[in-house]
RNA sequence: GGGCGGAUAGCUCAGUUGGAAGAGCGCGGCCCUUACAAGGCCGAGGUCCCAGGUUCGAUCCCUGGUCCGCCUACCA
């Protein structure tokens, strides 16, 4: 391989890059980088999957951003971490698929469009629902989906060819599938139950989509009669048809089973008294009033014991007719006025402060009102013990593991799911209603007359719930309802990554129908990884006001340093974001990119045969080897999802090892034209090395290692289509390591002293090492290498002695001696001895005690206490050589 | 109320079969050595939250406590 600058072959004629040999900067310019390749990627067909290809499968279905939604943190770093897996897997010679779309979020959609049709002068009343729904699938087109655009920012490689969308005619076509069977086999079902209504998006919501928000209301001591209640809604007295106490409560016995007529605001209401267990004798007073109408629990007890429903307040959070003289009042206005009512008749006993939950609707924060109304249900605690199975038996893995037990908790006390939402983007539900007889039907095809007697229908004015379409996500992108080949190569998925906001709005529905329609699970692993927090600690969100837009971010530091961070920070339960962090993984990205620099600029002349012929010096074998020990390291990380490991990995071996110290010893080669062989050996460890670490780096930061790697010598149009670096046991090399590790600790001793005693770097030291042996072998071997990276002119000698005003260190038993005549006096060199003298009394002292004991003797593993008195021995013998170093310090210094 | 997680360097966090603790940033010192000052070399800095227990030995395992998070819930 002829190399000429950097570029070769006609592969990479077609390549951007500037010209081969024109000065390259010394900064990093990520802009003009990033802007380059996604393109040609793409154009390329390079994030394609097809069925037909060679390779084990690999497939990630993308979580569906909303379509109103922009990049925030969350999707970032969900989407940077699933690209990894996805380019990381590609290389590696899987078939893979990243199968990209957005989710149609019907009631987010549904806040946007209020906002902007209040903007237009227009309602959605107005235009009514065929205008509506133009209006927002023209809003959609427009201006949602926004984000699938910044993740082509991000780098991310999915399929785009295969983008799906929740609305889109296939899966609305599985949407009506799934409902059609879940309604023939009775998991579909209609029912009048009390539901959690918001009144200001004037819809129905599932029990996840309330949120429970703490507030100091008051709790007001009611005289009912012959009794006292409290009440913390005291507004939905004008709704009560019972009062409940607890079975065994002595107190009250007497009154269960009467109906009461009680005096109230407004003349005065009828009541009967019931015994349920769901009242706790020792909170309040021991009684409560039932108001089957506006609260879950009364509901219950309400069905239990017969009792009639009164609703008092409407869809539109104002009191009904029903409520008589507070009717038309909101609900909160009308608490107001019904305390000062009952305040003025003296019928209320106390008022204290009182601290609780209330629910509130997960978009537009209003607080929710418990409403019986019918609606449609899935009966999904079958589905759900399906899918606790399928975790039981490891067809499915959550990781981390402690999230199987949250996962279990909530399968386990599963409630029937609330599917129809008053709303009207999103998709319809296919029920006909017969306006003749009043039969319903469900239908996968829409139906003009009743099927049972031909009269007019009426299909359900209601759509369904958002995470009806997005529970069967993994299947219904790949083509069912249909056998399709993309179906059958790439479902089950491999991974779900997300984060664990979503377990049971998302993963849980995909595991119960996925498992359900296609009778096996939606995805093998399911990775839950942390939550993007700020510095502070909040959640990233818009309405806090809090976020940094991280494209804004990707912009300033580069969006390879970006990810990176990203990866480096993934490990536990939630990251702070930092934007030092990315700065220093900035710095990385110059590192890796000057490092290259060094390398392309020495490459002139090369000769590979020449190369071929040299054998390797200790430092090629070494810096091999810990090459090999990176990859076995990144692909063990990434393995288990350790993202953070992986980065830390790789910054650790590219930073620390090859450009600290390989490309150190390199420039005495590549500088030195007398020796030829010794150069070509080195240019070729140099681009074998930086070329495999461009592509286990590649993943993780795509963009600059493929800028580079195109400049390197490099079989492939891309490195994304390179292989993943792999390693067998003989690339490791524990000999030339151990060397090696000697080496460098020469080096470290003698900077050391330079360091502490402040001796600049530019005064030129002499040292002397009193080793025989292999040692002297290896130090004799390696002196030209030593000199330099410690600016020492070294001598070794087996018999050597200590001269006069010299500083010492061992080195793996070893004596170093450093030379300070007329550089330094000898009281610096004490006080560091002194240092070093009581770190190892310390532990001398340390490990006696720890054998002295006769059970630690006796009782611990041998080859531990060998070790032990192996390391006595050696701070012994070191404590030694430092007092009488300093014993001759003190003789010669003074 | 129930469940889960966390407490380790100034800050943010790693640390799995228990054997005197690591990284990044920050900090101090010396260096513009021709890849990189977004850099190099050297260094300082820890009662691993507290109290018990198990063990020869505990940051790690067990119990209790304190303080923070998160999820979940029909005490009105």
């Amino acid at each position: 391989m002829a190399v000429d600058g950097g570029r070769t072959g006609a592969s990479v004629s077609d390549t951007p890059t500037s010209a081969p040999n024109a000065e390259i900067s010394d900064r990093y310019d990520p802009a003009a980088v990033e802007k380059r390749w996604y393109p040609l990627w793409e154009q390329r067909g390079y994030f394609r999957a097809d069925p037909n290809a060679k390779g084990k499968p690999f497939s990630i279905s993308m979580p569906p951003p909303n379509v109103t939604g922009s990049l925030h943190w969350g999707h970032a770093l969900t989407m940077s971490l699933q690209d990894m897996l996805t380019r990381l897997k590609r290389m590696d010679g899987f078939n893979a698929l990243w199968l990209p779309g957005t989710d149609h979020a019907s009631i987010a959609v549904h806040v946007v469009l209020e906002r902007i049709l209040a903007a237009e002068g227009t309602s959605k009343e107005d235009l009514g629902r065929e205008g509506y729904l133009a209006r927002a699938w023209q809003w959609k087109e427009e201006s949602g989906g926004q984000i699938v655009h910044q993740l082509r920012r991000l780098g991310a490689s999915c399929d785009w060819s295969r983008e799906r969308f929740t609305m889109d005619a296939g899966l609305s076509s599985a949407v009506r599938e799934a409902f059609v069977r879940l309604w023939d086999e009775g998991l579909i079902y209609r029912d009048d139950r009390i539901v959690n209504w918001c009144p200001k998006c004037q819809t129905v919501l599932s029990d996840i989509e309330v949120e429970r928000e703490e507030r100091d209301d008051e709790f007001v001591y009611i005289k009912y009669g012959p009794v006292t209640l409290g009440t913390v809604r005291p507004e939905t007295k004008l709704g009560d048809t019972g009062l409940a106490v607890h079975p065994k409560d002595k107190r009250y016995r007497h009154l269960v089973g009467k109906t009461l007529e009680v005096p109230s605001v407004d003349g005065t209401i009828t009541v009967k008294v019931v015994a349920d267990e769901a009242v706790d004798p020792k909170f309040g007073t021991g009684v409560i009033k039932v108001t089957p109408g506006h609260d879950p629990v009364d509901f219950d007890i309400g069905r239990r014991h017969n009792l009639p429903i009164k609703t008092v307040i409407g869809l539109d959070g104002k009191m009904t007719a029903e409520a008589g003289r507070y009717a038309g009042l909101d609900r909160f206005e009308c608490r107001r006025r019904i305390v000062e009512d009952m305040k003025a008749l003296g019928l209320i006993d106390k008022i204290e402060p009182y601290r609780h939950a209330v629910g509130i609707c997960y978009r537009s924060k209003t607080v929710v009102e418990p409403l019986v109304l019918k609606q449609w249900w899935v009966n999904v605690q079958p589905l759900a013990e399906a899918a606790i199975k399928a975790v039981r038996e490891r067809r499915i893995t959550i990781l981390p593991r402690s999230w199987t037990k949250t996962y279990y908790h909530w399968m386990e006390n599963i409630h029937p799911w609330c599917i129809s939402r008053q709303l009207w983007w999103g998709h319809r539900i296919p029920a006909w209603y017969c306006e003749k007889d009043g039969s319903v039907h469900v239908s996968k095809e829409d139906l003009r007359a009743c099927p049972k007697c031909g009269g007019p229908v009426r299909q359900d004015p209601d759509t369904l719930d958002t995470w009806f379409s997005s529970g069967l996500w993994p299947f219904s992108t790949l083509g069912w309802p249909d056998d399709t080949q993309d179906l059958r190569t790439y479902y089950p998925t491999s991974v779900l990554v997300t984060g664990p906001d979503i377990l049971f709005f998302w993963v849980a529905r995909m595991a119960m129908l996925g498992i359900h329609f296609m009778k096996d699970v939606p995805f093998r692993d399911v990775y839950l990884h942390a939550i993007v927090r700020d510095a502070e600690g909040q959640k990233m969100s818009k309405s806090k006001g809090n976020v940094a837009d991280p494209l804004v971010v990707m912009e300033k530091y580069g969006t390879d340093a970006f990810r990176f961070t990203l990866a480096a920070l993934a490990q536990g339960r939630d990251i702070r974001i930092s934007e030092e962090r990315i700065e220093g993984y900035r710095n990385f990205a110059n590192k890796l990119w000057n490092a290259s620099r060094l390398v392309l600029s020495n490459l002139g002349g090369f000769d590979p045969a020449l190369a071929k012929k040299t054998p390797p010096a200790l430092a090629d074998v070494w810096i091999e080897s810990r090459l090999a020990a990176a990859v076995a390291d990144v692909r063990t990380a990434m393995k288990r999802y350790r993202f953070s490991d992986a980065a830390s990995a790789l910054y650790q071996f590219l930073w620390h090892e090859f450009c600290d110290w390989y490309l150190e010893i390199s420039k005495l080669s590549l500088y030195n034209a007398e020796h030829p062989d010794r150069r070509a050996r080195t240019q070729a460890t140099l681009v074998r090395v930086l070329e495999a670490t461009l592509r286990l780096l590649h993943p993780f930061m795509p963009f600059i290692t493929e800028e580079i790697w195109q400049r390197l010598p490099h079989k492939g149009e891309s490195i994304m289509l390179a292989p993943y670096p792999k390693i067998s046991k003989k690339d490791r090399n524990a000999q030339a390591e151990r060397q090696m590790a000697a080496v460098m600790d020469l080096v470290t001793a003698v900077r050391n002293i330079r360091g502490e005693m402040r001796i600049a770097p530019a005064v030129a030291l002499t040292a002397t090492v009193r080793a025989g042996g292999d040692a002297a072998d290896l130090f004799t071997a390696n002196s030209a290498l030593i000199e330099s990276l410690a600016r020492v002119r070294l001598t070794v000698d087996p018999t050597a002695t200590r001269p006069r005003s010299s500083a010492m260190a061992v080195v793996g038993g070893a004596e170093v001696y450093v030379d300070l005549t007329g550089i330094v006096d000898l009281g610096a060199e004490r006080q560091r001895i002194e240092k070093e003298i009581a770190k190892t009394v310390e532990r001398v002292d340390f490990l006696k005690n720890k054998l002295a004991k006769p059970d630690f003797a006796e009782r611990a593993p041998a080859d531990i206490v060998a070790r032990e008195r192996e390391r006595l021995v050696e701070q012994e013998a070191l404590h030694a050589k430092l007092v009488a170093s300093l014993a001759w310090v003190g003789d010669g210094g003074r």
